[in-house]
DNA sequence: TGTATAATTAAATCACGATTTGATTATTTT
DNA sequence: AAAATAATCAAATCGTGATTTAATTATACA
């Protein structure tokens, strides 16, 4: 029978999930060391042992192994080459969302902690050029699927920061066990930015 | 030759303002209330004076504020009846994403620090039943669209959630005199979905 | 087994920032 | 221009919470 999870000592990585789970309750400045401590049955001075950096850093390398974890999971849809340009971008958001929703916690705190980490420059110029690099990735899907007459003609960035305003917004109101599973909604908002990007109809303001 | 702005005592407006700004800036815990009074040529403690209820009655209100003037803008073209639901959606949108590039201050604060007013039960009632409201501006024009066969059929909450999320990012990236206007922001960004919602093309991932 | 190292703790520090207080200065009001 | 009221300020409070420190306990290792 399986042994009891042996209550062996804490990891930097069970304090980094710890901590998304506190920030994402009370955000990072109302997340007490304390908090995030007590979450994984310790005291709020046992984190100096395994983040002699301090608080800030904890919310740093969360954030880093967040967006770290997301960009793979995109990045390897975006490395499918047997995917049209439309069907890649499909995936990549289906994958993004769903991603999402499996880690609300980290999602919320990429939303809503970022701004904290860029007062600190060191860790603001890296995760900065991460963040862009990200963005890139769906401005390329997307300008390759206009190039090949699969999409209309959009304006791309600002198309790219829609899609990503909507995906950030999921790790906000994303409850689990809600109505939808995280797969329903993905594929509904797939659906959603496809659709938009439809070259039939190209509505305008006139008519 | 115009008299020297008089330098008249300040009003809670004036606070307020000042006050979204420096949230936007900061943050709210980020923000100190000699950083807002300092934004109005004031001392911390002149704030009390205006703000006797302290630093989080001036969040509460910032966030009134804003939703207040938001909801009133969208709320007139919801009861513009002589809009057919497409181009009634089209005009939300659009008068939506509008009102937020020229707040953006208020506009980030209603993102990123709505959170910390839901802390005080009192404060959280009231907001949230005004967001929902908000929220039910979008889910019944939507529906009304679907009704009329004039948009395909979606998942109306996620689909507004979709919308709402792609609005609020704006508040986050939208600098003025950037590369587009509001006007062209706000114009791209509803043609995207009203195209999202054109009945013609319906794709599947199952091509 | 005994010694070094890792984890953990409880109890200080220590700084910062919201709020309070007790004047002081402007502005109205009569 | 008094008298009352409003605005403002500089200088205390005062609590909170991150970080440090000095042990104590557990684990690895030789």
């Amino acid at each position: 029978m399986a042994r009891k999870p042996a209550e062996q000592s804490v990891n930097r990585l069970d304090i980094l999930l710890a901590a998304a789970n506190v920030f994402r309750r009370q955000g990072y400045h109302g997340a007490k060391m304390s908090d995030i401590a007590a979450e994984v049955d310790l005291t709020a001075g046992s984190l100096y042992h395994h983040f002699p950096e301090g608080k800030q850093q904890i919310l740093i390398e969360v954030l880093n192994e967040g967006l770290d974890q997301i960009t793979a999971e995109v990045q390897a849809v975006v490395d499918d080459n047997t995917l049209m340009p439309d069907e890649k971008l499909r995936k990549v958001i289906y994958t993004n969302i769903l991603g999402l929703t499996q880690n609300t916690s980290v999602a919320a705190a990429l939303v809503f902690e970022t701004r904290t980490i860029l007062e600190n420059p060191e860790a603001r110029k890296t995760y900065l050029k991460r963040r862009d690099a990200f963005e890139q990735l769906y401005n390329h899907v997307i300008q390759e699927g206009i190039d090949a007459r699969l999409f209309r003609q959009v304006d791309v960035p600002i198309f790219t920061k829609t899609v990503l305003g909507a995906h950030n917004w999921v790790g906000v109101w994303y409850r689990e066990g809600g109505r939808l599973a995280g797969e329903q909604i993905a594929e509904e908002m797939s659906n959603t930015f496809l659709a938009a990007l439809s070259p039939v109809s190209v509505p305008t303001a006139k008519n």
